[in-house]
DNA sequence: GAGTGGTCTAGACCACCCG
DNA sequence: GGGTGGTCTAGACCACTCG
């Protein structure tokens, strides 16, 4: 038996073949727990090799849709992990995809020497100039989260005079030839002091979720380093782990 | 030119190549922001196929030693991101890799019918009976940690007899058949109320970096869920994320 | 022993980027 | 145009699991 794939769109097979055991498994056609046909059924099935259907599979099981069993055969996970939360999406992507209006305010922005754990973070000298964004962010118009970025000022000359408040850093870091490619963070929980209290509409001492994060381009160069300040009782986070 | 594989090692060709470019890396002689030799020159050079270059490079692509860029050529990321911290590791297991004396002690187990919550993420009815295992957990004899776990009763029989002490739940689950893969888990801020100061050592209103944690079985099958309160002042979670 | 995934070959053509 | 990575083939043998 033999199942056709569109040669006419421009994908490649191995993507047409991913799609196509995404959508069987999400309309049921394949339960949880069931074995999916093997790499050489799916092979012929499809009239492509085996390393074709292998790189399907595995673009599958990196999603967690299924799982692979030496000598055993190729599975359907049972729940579907919901969607990966390990993505790097910014303020404004992840506000569209939900539906949210999302504006920011610009509290700072200014050419300071960089302080240590600055310098320390975008492998700079203490005291190069950074740029500094100091931005407080609004979800439907209310205010969630204040973010206060540094960036390199020699990689990107006259960065302040872009659009904040619409537009997002890392977009204006692409006209510098800059991808935006993974992130690191580090979470902790704290209390609001005064500023934050104020500017975030909430208590002194109330909950706030605390980020110190850095940014990499495409080639590992570190290109933002953020402190982030977001409302406990509204914002929650979501990663995925495993092992 | 040909480089030796070592053909006793019961190792495959590809890890091998993987370990000799993560050295070469690692001691220099490929620098950061230089481009490694072509994938044909490395095939030629090991005396492999261009394939299994490619599957000991897509290695270090996904621990962001090296990136590629289509018609250009593979090259050495500039920082080296820190070690992956989107693991998935238990107490035990962390308190080791650090060096810190690592100790529980169980506050409550008992089996109990699950809330609605708990039963949406373990996949059951509500009302059917869950094992729960609160513990509070100490790094170096300071408590940093309540645990509040709850377990599907059917499929882990007697798990309370265990001692969960010095040993984690997930090694107990092995006993059971099931090996924990991966845990979604969403982050937010609190405050302490007054059972959680008291347990913590801390004052009412501090902060708590709080998660809700689901954790899923190599099959996907959902095997624990847990509310997770970490004292703000000594606990901080770092992660990695990319795009 | 039969069936499965894990590794590997020795090529091929294409799409992309650069000078 | 020349070099690079992206995709793909049509096989092969091995290691693992299970009945």
């Amino acid at each position: 038996m033999r199942v056709e794939l569109t040669t006419t769109s421009g994908l490649p097979r191995y993507v047409q073949i991913r799609e196509s055991l995404r959508a069987e498994i999400a309309q049921g056609i394949f339960k949880p727990g069931q074995k999916l046909l093997s790499e050489d059924e799916l092979a012929s099935q499809y009239g492509v090799s085996r390393m074709t259907v292998r790189q399907a599979l595995t673009d599958l099981i990196d999603a967690g849709i299924v799982y692979r069993r030496h000598g055993v055969g190729t599975f359907v996970s049972q729940a579907h992990v919901e969607r990966d939360h390990t993505k790097l999406t910014n303020f404004f992507e992840d506000a569209e995809a939900e539906g949210i209006i999302a504006r920011a305010t610009v509290l700072m922005g200014e050419v300071i020497p960089a302080k240590r754990q600055v310098a320390i973070a975008l492998n700079l000298e203490e005291g190069e100039p950074v740029i500094r964004i100091k931005t407080l962010r609004f979800a439907n118009d209310v205010p969630v989260t204040v973010h206060d970025a540094h960036i390199p000022c020699k990689s990107f000359p006259n960065l302040l005079k872009k659009n904040f408040e619409r537009t997002h850093i890392w977009t204006h870091m692409e006209d510098y030839g800059y991808r935006v490619k993974r992130a690191v963070q580090k979470i902790e929980a704290r209390d609001a002091d005064e500023e934050m209290a104020q500017l975030l509409g909430i208590e002194i001492g109330g909950p706030i979720l605390y980020k110190e994060r850095t940014v990499y381009a495409e080639d590992g160069t570190p290109v933002e380093f953020t402190y982030c300040y977001n409302r406990g009782d509204t914002y929650s986070l979501t990663t995925v782990l495993s092992r």
